[in-house]
DNA sequence: ACAATTTATGTACAAACGTACATAATATAA
DNA sequence: TTATATTATGTACGTTTGTACATAAATTGT
C-alpha cells in the first residue's frame, strides 16, 4: 500500500492528501464540489484524479459513493519482531493499518464499554480507568474475565468453579474470592481492554 | 438518543434498522437503491422516512451525503459508578457511545502500533501480545513509558534518569534497568494499549 | 364501524450528476 | 529545442438525483 502511493505523481499524491485533509474517512462529495473544495475550474480535472486513483485502488467505491481506501488511515501496526535494528528501518516494516474498533468490536451491537474502577484485577493488567470491552452474553466459561452480578452488585471478576460451585477470583492477591450468598449471574464476558495513559 | 428512537413508530424502527444492517457506518446510497434494498415501490416511501428521520437528527448530511447519526453506533459507555444495581438498570445508565480509535488517536500520522513482546512490562499493566500505541516524538518526560532506541536497539520501557544520566526501567522486577553504552533515543510515547482477550 | 392518521405508490420535472470528447497549457525527457 | 507525457480547462449530453404533488392502501384510535 505505502508502495503504491510511491509511484504517484507530486500532484496526485498531492490531491489525495487534499482529499484526506477535506473528507477525511466520508463519503466524497460529487466531482462539482471537488472541484470546488480544491479550487479547480473543471471538474473533468477531478475527474481525471479519480480515475488514476480509482485505477490504483486508493479510492474505492461503495454504494456508487467514493471512498478514500481506509488503509491509508488509521495506525501502523509495525512487525512485532521489531527488537533489533534502526528507526529509519521501522517505517518499512509496517505491516498493516489497523482499527482498534475492529479488533475490539466496537460496533457490534452487543458490546459494552465500562470504565474500571479498583484494583481488584491488576494481576491481570487490568488497571484502575481502563476501559473493559465486554460482549454481553449470558454464558461465561470457567477462567474467563466476566462481567458479573453478584448477589445484585456488579463486579468484574475471573469466572471460577470448585466442589462448592461457581465464585469469582478477583485478580490481586489483596482480595478475597467472592461466593454467591443467593444469586450469581454473568452480564457478559471481557473480550478486550483499552488503556490510555 | 435511546430515548429519541423510543418514540419512532415500529416501521421507522425497522426502516432505521434496515438502513444499520445495509450500510453500516458508510453514506447511504441514492433514494432509488435503498428503495430497491429495502423493497420497496416508490422511492418516495424512502424519502417520506428519511424526512422523519433527518427532524430527529437520526440521519445526518455531510457533503450532500447522508449518514446514520453514528451515536446509534459503537460500544455503550456506562457509568464507571456502575458497582450496585441491577443488570435491567444498567442499560439505563449508558452514558455516550464511544470509539477507541478516538479515544488512541488512532487516525492521526504520527501514531504508530505495535505488538508487545515479553513480560518486562508487566507490572504497569503491559502484556505479552497488547498492541501498544506509541505517539512519535522525539520528546519525553521523565516516567513516560516510551518506544526508544538504546544502542540501536527498540524497547518499550519507563524513561527514568539519575545522577549518572538518562535510563531505561523495564516494569517488572524480574530484568535490571537499562543503561545505554553508547545512544539513547526517543522515537515516541506511550498513549495507550488495547489487549483482545 | 367509522374517522383520522400513517404508510405506500405513482407520475412528472428541474437540477445535479458523471462521462465523453476536444483542446489548451504545462511539465518532463531526449 | 523538440517531442512526449502529464495536467488543466471547456462544452455538450444522457442519466440519475431529490422533490413536489396527487392518490391509494393500510393501520390505528374511538
Amino acid at each position: 500500500m505505502e508502495n503504491i502511493i510511491q509511484d504517484l505523481t507530486q500532484k496526485q499524491k498531492d490531491f489525495l492528501q487534499n482529499l484526506q485533509e477535506n473528507y477525511g474517512t466520508l463519503a466524497l462529495p460529487s466531482f462539482e464540489q471537488i472541484k470546488n473544495d480544491l479550487n479547480f475550474k473543471s471538474k473533468n480535472s477531478v475527474k481525471q484524479y479519480m480515475e488514476v486513483l480509482k485505477d490504483k485502488k486508493l479510492i474505492l467505491s461503495f454504494n456508487n459513493n467514493l471512498y478514500i481506501n481506509k488503509d491509508i488511515f488509521g495506525a501502523k501496526l509495525v512487525a512485532s519482531y521489531v527488537k533489533a535494528g534502526f528507526a529509519a528501518v521501522m517505517e518499512d516494516k509496517i505491516e498493516k493499518r489497523i482499527s482498534m474498533d475492529e479488533i475490539l468490536e466496537i460496533n457490534s451491537p452487543s458490546t459494552f464499554v465500562f470504565k474500571v474502577s479498583g484494583d481488584s484485577m491488576t494481576d491481570a493488567g487490568i488497571l484502575d480507568g481502563d476501559y473493559v470491552v465486554i460482549k454481553k452474553t449470558p454464558e461465561a466459561r470457567i477462567n474467563d474475565i466476566v462481567l458479573a452480578v453478584i448477589d445484585n452488585e456488579f463486579t468484574l471478576k475471573t469466572y471460577k468453579k470448585d466442589s462448592k460451585g461457581y465464585y469469582l477470583k478477583p485478580e490481586n492477591k489483596a482480595y478475597p474470592i467472592l461466593r454467591p450468598k443467593f444469586s450469581l449471574s454473568i452480564f457478559g464476558v471481557a473480550i478486550g481492554i483499552t488503556r490510555r495513559i
